[in-house]
RNA sequence: GGCUGGGUGGCAGAGUGGUUAUGCAGCGGACUGCAACUCCGUGUACGCCGGUUCGAUUCCGACUCCAGCCUCCA
């Protein structure tokens, strides 16, 4: 089965073939470790987790590099506002992030490095863009050179023209050109900063990425994922570097980015101040449900967030526990090992969904068709084997991997002995037909959020949303 | 202003040159003591105007509206 990704360089969909047949490198940008993260910054996790699962079935070798910018101006403002040692501060919010991604349900990548870890890997980098002509030295600052590299732009399609155009940039007066950008620069006495051949400092944002890249994956790279809002500066200034750097002119060979989360109309973004924390939705809602809304949308498109989105992707979300939640389903193999695993155990529609673009509309689709199948094949046997696919074909989009009973019975105001001796005491007065005294009951635990379903193997219950 | 991307039924959201996903919500029915769960049935939507075509939501062009980037940003 071929994979296809939408290709932000070419921006066509083309078929995915790695620079070697058994190995795939992926680097996506991760936070800066300031503060809690909201939802819009979930999302790349969410999007490149699916992606990794879904390569791990075709590539034994998956490397999957998700960074930590662990210093950058905010970081220290942030620390310096609250009187807290920096290293602290980011060392806390980088947890934070680790945290809640994983309550979305993303697998740890294979190496998280930290920008602070890699100083050395960055001065010999900008020392080689030096050499090489495509960075100076000026004032203390060390200036990518934007007119040395031709191909400058070719990822976000602009024109050095169109950028003078642009006309916000800040030009400092040590730059030769408006367009460079900073590679390496001078760094107070009271904030981080590293000795280096330009003097005490810190490194420039996009280097950093370059950096380690290079160090973690090489001096070419599959995939680079991240939102689209860093298609331009950010990515340019990557490739550009990562391009000078090294001797290859396919550095990255697909670029990948998700759309944006947006309020109402608006993107969703710190400086605007728009956010909602991923924390802050936990406190109402489950993970699963805020990663099912995330996948609710293809990647590439903009997402708009609010309650009511929330609310389908938990009825929806329902309606497929609920075709896990009767007969007996194998949750022994819930792992589904990497790579050595058939793919033929996973839905066929769900993989193809996947594969074309990661388009997970219409995979959680192909997992509805399945529920229904579910709900109405009338062999035990073939249900048994529906129930497998569902699960595996939800283990790779992230979802369905709480046991069914679990996942409906979660924040019960009550104790389970207490709800089974209520269920008891109303099925004898069912038994007697004293309905009156078994509505009582049922009503008695619908006031404390438990709704009862009557089925063939008897009464079950759940809490009515999480 | 430049560069991207987008406007699909009540909502979300795929997709396609002709047979018009899927989910949520609604309505009608079945099941049920009544419910819930589930099932069955039900909605002819593709911004606007031209063009190409036997036929366009799907291709082409103009227009319009919206968002993103051009500054930190997932």
């Amino acid at each position: 089965m071929d994979i296809f990704i939408h290709n932000t360089r070419t921006r066509t969909k083309e078929r995915f073939q790695p620079g070697s047949p058994d190995d795939v490198s992926i680097y996506v940008c991760g936070p800066t470790v300031y503060d809690r993260v909201h939802i819009g910054n979930g999302r790349p996790a969410v999007v490149f987790d699916v992606l990794v699962r879904v390569l791990r079935l075709f590539y034994k070798n998956v490397r999957y590099v998700r960074n930590i910018t662990d210093i950058d101006d905010k970081i220290n403002a942030a620390a310096q506002a609250i009187a807290e040692p920096i290293a602290e501060l980011t060392d806390r919010f980088a947890e934070a992030y680790q945290e809640d991604v994983a309550a979305l349900g993303v697998l740890d990548p294979t190496v998280e490095p930290r920008a602070t870890s890699h100083i050395p890997e960055i001065i010999e980098m900008i020392k080689l863009l030096i050499e090489r002509g495509h960075a100076y030295e000026a004032e203390g600052h060390v200036l990518f050179d934007v007119p040395s590299d031709p191909d400058y732009g070719s990822l976000s399609q602009r024109s050095l023209t169109d950028m003078i155009d642009g006309a916000r940039v800040e030009v400092a007066p040590y730059k030769r050109d408006p367009k460079d950008f900073v590679l390496w620069k001078p760094s107070a006495a009271d904030l981080p900063g590293w000795e280096s051949p330009w003097g005490r400092g810190r490194p420039g944002w996009h280097i950093e990425c370059s950096a380690m890249i290079h160090k973690h994956l090489g001096p070419s790279i599959d995939i680079h994922g991240g939102g689209n809002d860093l298609t331009f500066p950010h990515h340019e200034n990557e490739l550009a570097q990562g391009r000078c750097a090294g001797d290859h002119a396919n550095y990255v060979r697909y670029w990948m980015h998700n759309g944006m989360l947006t309020m109402g109309t608006e993107k969703m973004s710190k400086s605007v101040g728009n956010i909602v924390t991923i924390q802050e939705l936990l406190e109402t809602h489950d993970g699963e449900v805020l990663r099912y809304a995330l996948l609710s949308g293809q990647y590439r498109q903009s997402l708009v967030w609010e309650e009511r989105l929330l609310e389908q992707a938990r009825s929806s979300l329902d309606t497929l526990y609920q075709a896990l939640r009767t007969g007996t389903a194998d949750r022994s193999n819930t792992s589904y090992a990497y790579a050595d695993s058939p793919a033929a155990a996973f839905p066929d529609a769900v993989l193809e969904a996947l594969t074309d673009d990661l388009n997970t509309p219409v995979a959680l689709a192909a997992l509805h068709a399945i529920a229904s199948k579910i709900h109405t094949t009338a062999s035990e046997g073939e249900k048994s084997e529906l129930r497998q696919q569902l699960l595996a074909g939800g283990w790779l989009l992230g979802i369905l991997n709480t046991p069914a009973e679990q996942y409906f019975q979660t924040n019960a105001s009550l104790d389970s002995a207490s709800i089974q001796a209520l269920i008891d005491e109303r099925q004898d007065a069912r038994t007697a037909r004293d309905f009156g005294r078994a509505d009582e009951i049922r009503e008695q635990l619908l006031e404390n959020g438990i709704e009862l379903e009557d089925t063939a193997e008897g009464t079950r219950w759940k809490t009515l949303s999480s």
